[in-house]
DNA sequence: GCCGTTTTCGGCCCGACTGTTTTCAGTCG
């Protein structure tokens, strides 16, 4: 968790710096963020092992940046950081996290006007007092109270791919205790749900003292709402708030069932349980004050006449009649992903080399791995053009092999794929030549400008992109950043319809802040008869991982294995490619 | 402030879009 703090707060000094217009130094805070994100090993560990010179051994931390982090891990704090902070005593990232604001811009409104927080932001901006501004206009008023608006929908809510490692780190804790027997999380975290209000824990113990101390002693801990015997409510740092519930074995079942919702989903159980002459509540399943059943989910949804319900599933949203009638999907598994074709490679965007990449896909235990670099049109990027992708070729030629010369069955099996990511341009045609897009074993395309057309046309321009014969599947196809940026307008039904037709598959893109297409596209295309593929959009081997994200998304939307193409063989997949 | 087959200084961070500025600055990916 100290890598994600630091790159926290690398990022932050970098926003600072941007504000004072100071050249360069933030995009190297902002390099080490993005580094720190995705390290590994905890700095902790780097410097117990080596000092300040192992630290600098790490990308993009030279000697004041690992000074930095000395600082931090023996005190807590990084006073230049602080300095910064004091200098210009705004709340900047909240500021910045408006879409529009940037760090220039929140300065003009503290020196001017002495904004320093939303708060003052959204008052000025009623008032009208920022149009008189020099580049300040109505416009931009507009957007700003829109900007407001959306992070006002969305405040209080982390997004699950930030929650999940914090969530891991405690129940890894505690599942250490002897006195903890039994131990899960609960709650929206269970579901899967893309975004989190707070965290709750599950757990039988018979010592419930000892664990409640424990819990509210953890690492990380900034407030203790509560400390009971049964019940205990903490604060972790970064506002995550967490609670931690000890119950008894013999309702551990049915309290997990409980406490898991959704509360609709519970609304519905109970009702059933009603209607056979049962109670279902936290504690068990009753007839009269006899308690039947209650240690297992399994035994309390059986029952009640269902059959278990992956928790992914309980949103009320017809799954408890298909319980009912045993006729439930069977939904794509956590281990039934064979490969990912969306990744980047240091050939442009990303961090890591393709060998790099394909060792790491390879250690997830993949059978295949796809590159898919994004091309011209993106310059910040370093887009490849056709001449570059022809290099690409040889070199993943070459890898693969290397690969099949191996001794080790697995490894000889593995095989790299060439890809692009190529953009769809304002007219719906792409930055690529034709020619060199048949020479690709696969063609990703995905909207990365102009997304704010008028819903007719920006139907139009994905459309007009399905039906180019090379282009197999469409990124993360409505745009939308969770808590950030609302999706395209788009006429979705219109979309399924047309990749149905030209056999055109949608991306379930698994980064928390994208997961795109989202729960209820993903079933209206499972119902369509579309394919998806999930992928996790990789520029660093460590986000490979995050395909749970996309995973626990598509179960969400009921998706089986089938509706998935790679979940299936190499042979398999290769076959649903134009 | 980092980095180095161009090694201890000089380069890195580009281009489109937006809003508003009549010639450009700020934001975003």
């Amino acid at each position: 968790m100290i890598n994600q703090e630091l790159a926290k707060i690398f990022y932050s000094i970098s926003s600072y710096l941007e504000m004072e217009e100071v050249a360069f130094r933030p995009y190297a805070y902002q390099k080490a963020g993005l580094v720190l994100e995705v390290l590994e090993e905890n700095v902790e560990e780097i410097y117990k092992r080596g000092g300040v010179k192992a630290l600098e051994k790490i990308p993009g931390v030279g000697k004041n940046i690992a000074l930095k982090i000395e600082e931090y891990i023996k005190t807590g704090k990084i006073k230049y950081y602080e300095k910064l902070r004091k200098k210009t005593p705004i709340d900047l990232e909240d500021i910045i996290s408006v879409e529009g604001m940037g760090p220039r811009k929140a300065k003009i409104l503290y020196q001017k006007l002495g904004i320093k927080n939303l708060k003052d932001l959204e008052k000025a901006v009623k008032a009208h007092k920022i149009t008189p501004l020099f580049g300040f206009g109505e416009k931009t008023e507009k957007n700003i109270l829109e900007g407001i608006n959306f992070l006002k929908r969305n405040k209080g809510r982390f997004l699950l791919g930030d929650i999940m490692p914090v969530v891991k780190e405690i129940i890894g804790k505690l599942e250490n205790l002897k006195e903890v027997r039994k131990i899960s999380v609960a709650g929206s975290v269970r579901r899967m749900k893309e975004t989190i209000g707070d965290v709750d824990i599950l757990t039988v113990s018979r010592n419930p003292t000892k664990v409640m101390d424990f819990f509210v002693s953890l690492p990380g801990v900034v407030k203790v709402w509560s400390k009971g015997g049964t019940r205990s409510s903490i604060r972790m740092k970064d506002d995550i708030d967490v609670d931690l519930r000890v119950v008894s074995e013999k309702s551990y079942g049915s309290a997990l069932q409980y406490f898991t919702g959704s509360k609709e989903h519970n609304i519905t159980t109970r009702r059933i349980a009603m209607d056979r002459g049962l109670k279902l509540n936290e504690y068990g399943v009753f007839k009269g004050s006899k308690m039947i059943v209650g240690k297992t989910e399994k035994e309390v949804y059986k029952a009640i006449g269902l059959v278990w319900i992956p928790p992914e599933m309980r949103e009320d949203e017809g799954e408890i009649e298909l319980a009912r009638q045993g006729k439930l999907p069977k939904i794509i598994d956590y281990n039934d992903i064979k490969g990912d074709l969306h990744c980047h490679s240091d050939w442009n965007g990303g961090d890591n080399s393709i060998k790099e990449m394909a060792e790491a896909a390879q250690e997830m235990g993949y059978d295949y791995l796809g590159i898919s670099d994004h091309t011209k049109f993106l310059r910040i990027e370093n887009g490849l053009n056709e001449k570059q992708l022809t290099q690409q070729r040889k070199e993943i030629d070459k890898l693969n092999s290397r690969f099949h010369s191996l001794s080790s069955n697995k490894q000889a099996k593995f095989r790299i794929l060439q890809g692009a990511e190529v953009n769809i341009l304002k007219d719906g045609s792409v930055d690529i030549k034709d020619e060199a897009l048949k020479k690709l074993d696969y063609v990703i395309a995905g909207i990365h400008s102009n997304m704010k057309m008028e819903k007719e046309k920006m139907t139009e321009r994905i459309i007009r992109a399905m039906r180019n014969p090379n282009i197999d599947i469409i990124s993360h196809p409505t745009g939308r950043l969770i808590q950030r940026r609302d999706e395209y307008l788009i006429d979705f039904d219109k979309i399924l319809k047309e990749a149905k037709e030209t056999k055109t598959i949608l991306e379930i893109n698994s980064f928390p802040g994208r997961l795109d297409l989202k729960d209820t596209y993903i079933r209206k295309a499972k119902e369509a008869g579309v394919k998806m593929i999930i992928n996790t959009d990789s520029h660093h081997k460590n986000h490979l991982r995050l395909i749970e994200f996309g995973i626990a998304q598509a179960r969400r939307g009921w998706a089986e294995k089938k509706d998935i193409i790679n979940s299936q063989s190499l042979d398999k997949l290769l076959k649903f490619f134009k």
